[in-house]
DNA sequence: TAAGTGTATTAATTCAACTCGTACACTTCG
DNA sequence: CGAAGTGTACGAGTTGAATTAATACACTTA
């Protein structure tokens, strides 16, 4: 279920979060379904239980799975919705904007534009399952 | 002009480009104004000439100010527009929600629920004249 | 009770961010 | 030209957060 890019320099625990998002976002994974074990995964990527579980207890903070003591961590229903995914940046940015003077229409009219350019370099090599 | 927060934790070359941004928002500098030289402000706060120009620099690469060798940096026209402060903020946030699927509008969607709440604690202390 | 969950604690390591000292290239202006 | 003013390249020191790991523990299930 899960692949690490050592080369990537993307932190571990990150990678696992990342794809565990994708995975939900993408509907592979349900609400309901439960992730597989800290001790499997860490077995299966060669690391540290112990970083397996950072990684699920950022999932946990950002609402997307619950714990379930004794059984596991189990996807959430609101965690189905990636909205929730950017909540933190979002906020940071209407932050800014906002003491900076900004007005709502600006800070969209800015977000539109962002949108519209070209990346440099994907976050991280994600192989779609198709 | 400038003036130091030792224990806000955010580091000096930050504080002067936040203020300078500040002041240039607020219309106190305008376009064609020159901002004072790198050695007035290190004498004035007590720092290294180095990170005053750091400073700069991080202005100068925003497109905020244009530097005139042997004068000193100058206010660009360009650099009244508040919106090139938040473009970092917007790039990460757009890179996110794109690789989390989300849609345009969705993400439009989420900034505008964003603006209407209200906000625990501001970013930074700044009195507004009034 | 045996085997399975996740995690608190602690420590080692790494790495980027930040700041500074110094010397330099450059422009202006008398 | 030369003095006095611009900003900065280069190198080094320090610090602090982030990351990962080893180990032992609390808990639930069956």
């Amino acid at each position: 279920m899960f692949t690490l890019n050592p080369s990537s320099g993307v932190p571990i625990y990150r990678q696992i979060v990342q794809q565990a998002r994708f995975a939900i976002a993408s509907g592979r994974v349900e609400p309901g379904d439960r992730l597989p074990s800290v001790r499997t995964i860490a077995t299966q990527l060669g690391v540290n239980p112990m970083t397996v579980s950072k990684a699920y207890s950022t999932l946990e903070q950002a609402g997307v799975v619950v714990r379930h003591p004794g059984i596991g961590m189990v996807v959430s229903e609101a965690g189905a919705d990636p909205a929730g995914a950017i909540d933190a940046d979002a906020q940071a940015l209407v932050a800014t904007a906002k003491q900076l003077g900004l007005s709502r229409k600006e800070l969209v009219e800015r977000i539109n534009q962002q949108w519209r350019e070209e990346w440099i370099d994907q976050p991280i090599p994600l192989r779609r399952s198709r």
